[in-house]
DNA sequence: GCCGGACTGGACTGTCAAGTCCAACCAGCG
DNA sequence: CGCTGGTTGGACTTGACAGTCCAGTCCGGC
């Protein structure tokens, strides 16, 4: 359980403190990362970290969920505006980019954090769970409004071809980062686009 | 580098300790795992260990070989007697299982190293990404032994579905492992098939 | 001004894990 | 038998890291 801050100023160093452990971790992972290395990387002391965790893993935990917050709000946003094809594409070269612009490093935050901790933390295993329902929502609104404007049939499945979606993202996300080639993550999510499309409504 | 071992002796001895380790890592990750762990697991003592490896990291390098080889034997065996739409159902279910089995627990070990590791270490990096590459191979040529018998048209892109069909995989094992349900795996792996057949041949 | 609570600096401690070292042990072989 | 080289047991050293503690500082309210 972590102390809320009850000042302007323990807020911005609880944030500050968060913001550098997440990025530590993103890169080399929790348990790679020492608590001295983000004390070192944000010029916080000891007893401040301590004053606002429990121990290591109450930090770990609020790592956890700021990337989930973070990415969530970036894909919440990006998907709730598509509500066409081209929506889609846009989305898909969006994700891409992005990888792309890291020199496909790092791949999902998210995944990686659950490849790493689902088989050992119970708690933050659900809250990762928690994170890809999420996003399974956020893709499960974008096909519904594919499928109300008239693009995907009626009789299709959303709730599979959402699980299949996420599941093409992770995959090839996770085949980016390992070969450094993001052209991998743009074949997987041409493939799932492809996949939505053979759904597609006929024509009236 | 590590010490190829130079009598029968040793070399039990060298794979009880990899397999040890292996068994571990595969379990709580590889820095997670201490080498007393391996050693109280596998009943070797320290100076067994550093006679073979060089250090830690010359331990997980075996091991990360050791993991890949065993799960491409399996998949290299189980997709090559893969010739028809049916033989895929098979292989599909069979991987099901097999994560079912284990409470849908680790997922693929390949990938779970792959996520830790890739960004922490260039020379495992290299290696997990050569694994996903000879696991491709696999997947090539039962698509393409499909594609021999008629089943897929010429034309399809062989080179992508199997790069798509390989992202499915590792998503829906993430998916599975994070939510501790088969199920997830089973929609990839049924929308891969789909998205397979979408290139079926046209009735001749 | 001054009191109390939120916050901060940093020295300190205990534990644990990586890696070293050496004294053995156990073949096979001359 | 005695030598040699591969192998083994386990104590020991060293360093890093999580977590503790206390002496403060800062700031709003009275």
């Amino acid at each position: 359980m972590s102390l809320t801050p009850a000042t302007q100023q323990g807020r911005a160093t609880k944030e500050r403190i968060v913001r550098g452990a997440a990025a530590l971790i993103a890169e080399r992972g929790a348990a790679a990362t020492s608590l001295d290395d983000v004390l070192a990387a944000t010029g916080a002391s000891k007893s401040q970290l301590y004053h606002y965790f429990e121990d290591k893993h109450g930090l770990v935990e609020a790592v956890v969920d700021h990337q989930c917050a973070a990415v969530l709000g970036l894909q919440a946003h990006a998907l709730a505006s598509v509500s066409s094809w081209e929506d889609l594409e846009r989305w898909a070269g969006m994700m891409v980019a992005i990888v792309e612009d890291h020199g496909a490093r790092g791949g999902c935050p998210i995944g990686t954090l659950a490849a790493a901790l689902s088989d050992t933390d119970e708690r933050l295993r659900t809250s990762l769970a928690e994170a890809f329902r999420a996003w399974s929502d956020a893709i499960r609104g974008a096909l519904m409004r594919l499928q109300a404007n008239g693009l995907i049939a009626g009789r299709a499945d959303i709730e599979s071809l959402t699980t299949f979606t996420l599941s093409a993202i992770q995959g090839g996300l996770l085949l980016a980062k390992t070969s450094r080639d993001a052209g991998q993550l743009r074949i997987a999510l041409d493939g799932a686009i492809l996949q939505l499309r053979a759904n597609a409504a006929g024509r009236p």
